[in-house]
RNA sequence: GGAGGGGUGGCUGAGUGGUCGAAAGCACCGGUCUUGAAAACCGGCGUGUCGAGAGGCACCCAGGGUUCGAAUCCCUGCCCCUCCGCCA
């Protein structure tokens, strides 16, 4: 089995949006979970049950696309199981709901209840055992099912990893720098990148920027969200960078994967947020959004702090990986039959703001073996670093479909049926501040050492044309 | 941090042990009336799940408990509000 996960697979700046793992089911439901009230279990199953159940040998085909081995025989046990046990619990449950009526009529009239009292003894006793079974067979069917992750869509390629994503096209032409000079290097020639302040205050993985480097830095997302707000039709959001547990289930970051979150000391159960994701994600949990709102577009700049814990010595050098960086993402909420094209303009979006910056990129769509665990379709873009020749992910666009929606219970009301359904979501960064700011500096890094300004960013630097 | 008051359907808001999935009003949908609209009147109107259907089950912040039976009683947690204190 190979469940590849957004987080785990590569925990670059916008890993993040891709992150979901399995769940096991929400801590203090057990035993209440046999029936399906939205409170209780949606924060555990993902996958759609329904198209399960009637289309089960068909969705472990499309899982198997990316690498997931469904086990048939498994789920069909547990779904034999279950339905039998259900509708014995329920009609015993029926059985003690007409009791009791029955004995609430006759106390009114004044009767003996006790010969209805000594059956529901029975059935009392009966009902709590197979309330008992029943919470524990849903308690691990939830828990198998939450770990089943999302059918690729079908435009999704094949293959089993990183290699085999496929490159849809290259914007930009990398300029010929003779004898490239990476940005650690060329920050710290500036004096304007200091890690070892950084280090000294904190530790590894942190970096201190200075005078026209922290300003380019800060000009970036100024940058970033007024293209976004002003062109794309977003609504800026600030939001909590810290954020609780149901949260973090909610987009996925928990339980799997809390050891890449930094957990508060307290009493509560708080953890800074690794993406904005979370926060605005989770904006829309439990939400019936009316159709006038739709297509909902957020977009949130916002610090995200992640403990790397699997990337120990991965891009050790410079500020590619670190505990702390900014990103300003985007994320929609929208009619399901809008989402595929929804998918296209939302990467569009962020492939503008590396055009505007004039940063060489390719685009490339993830092979279903190397897709997140709760991306149905994903595009990252990524930027090219001369001093590495190579091209870097800087975003990652996903559309979730109603994977996400039907965790977190994000919900529409279509106005053809009048009734609750589910939306869709995607989310991609647009862009990771920090990488993008290594771009900048290593693109248009000069003979000199200094860094030219790209033209869309002079008008945020008060006109200056260059780092020196 | 101290003291008190609350969390009920899209909204307001009744309901303190039984026939309550939950009064009433508003909003919304359909109809009658009207040249049209409004008003008035009639009807409908939460979510999920199982079932071919009839209908069953579950849900009144969350979890646990008492009871034949819990929106209602008890315990725990979370959240909100008011006053005092502190504070950017």
């Amino acid at each position: 089995m190979s469940v590849r996960r957004g987080a785990g697979r590569r925990p670059g700046p916008c890993a993040g949006s891709l992150s979901a793992g399995p769940s096991i089911r929400p801590r203090g439901t057990q035993g209440r979970l046999y029936n399906s009230a939205p409170r209780q279990n949606h924060l555990s199953t993902m996958i759609d049950a329904k198209l399960l159940r009637s289309d089960t040998q068909a969705v472990a085909d499309r899982l198997a696309r990316r690498g997931y081995v469904f086990d048939l025989d498994a789920y069909r046990g547990f779904e034999q199981r279950r339905k039998d046990l259900q509708v014995r619990t329920e009609q015993l449950q029926a059985e003690r709901n007409a009791g009791s009526k029955r004995i609430g009529q006759a106390k009114a009239k004044g009767e003996d209840a006790s010969p209805i009292l000594a059956d529901m003894d029975r059935i009392k006793t009966q009902l709590a055992e197979n309330e008992t079974q029943l919470g524990a067979l849903q308690a691990e069917f939830d828990d198998f099912l939450a770990r089943v992750p999302n059918p690729p869509h079908a435009s999704v390629p094949d293959g089993k990893d990183e290699d085999d994503n496929v490159e849809l096209r290259r914007w930009g032409e990398p300029k010929a720098i003779a004898a490239p000079r990476d940005h650690a290097d060329l920050g710290e020639a500036l004096g304007l990148m200091d890690f070892a302040a950084a280090a000294k205050l904190t530790g590894a993985r942190f970096t201190l920027l200075r005078g026209g480097l922290a300003r380019l830095h800060r000009a970036l997302a100024q940058f970033m969200l007024d293209v976004h707000t002003q062109e794309h039709g977003y609504e800026e959001l600030y939001v909590p960078y810290i954020v609780n547990a149901t949260s973090l289930r909610g987009t996925g970051q928990l339980p799997k994967f809390g050891e890449d979150l930094f957990a508060l000391q307290g009493e509560q159960d708080w953890r800074l947020i690794p993406t904005a994701e979370v926060p605005v994600t989770n904006l829309v949990r439990d939400e019936i959004l009316a159709a006038s709102e739709l297509p909902k577009k957020w977009v949130a700049h916002t610090p995200c702090f992640r403990s790397e814990a699997g990337s120990a010595g991965r891009d050790t050098r410079g500020m590619i990986r670190q505990h702390q960086f900014e990103k300003v993402e985007l994320v929609q909420f929208v009619r399901p039959h809008e989402s595929d094209a929804a998918l296209e303009e939302l990467c569009g979006h962020a492939e503008t703001i590396l055009q505007k910056l004039e940063l060489p990129y390719r685009k490339v769509i993830l092979c279903g073996g190397d897709l997140g665990f709760a991306a149905a379709r994903t595009y990252d873009l990524e930027v090219w670093l001369p001093s590495q020749g190579q091209y870097r992910e800087i975003s990652s666009c996903s559309n979730f479909r109603d994977f996400q929606a039907r965790r977190i219970m994000a919900r529409w009301r279509n106005p053809a049926t009048g009734k609750p359904e589910l939306l869709h979501t995607l989310n991609g960064s647009g862009l990771a501040v920090g990488r993008t700011l290594i771009a900048i500096m290593e693109n248009f890094q000069q003979a000199d050492g200094s860094i030219a300004i790209p033209n869309a960013l002079r008008a945020y630097m008060g006109g200056l044309s260059s780092i020196t």
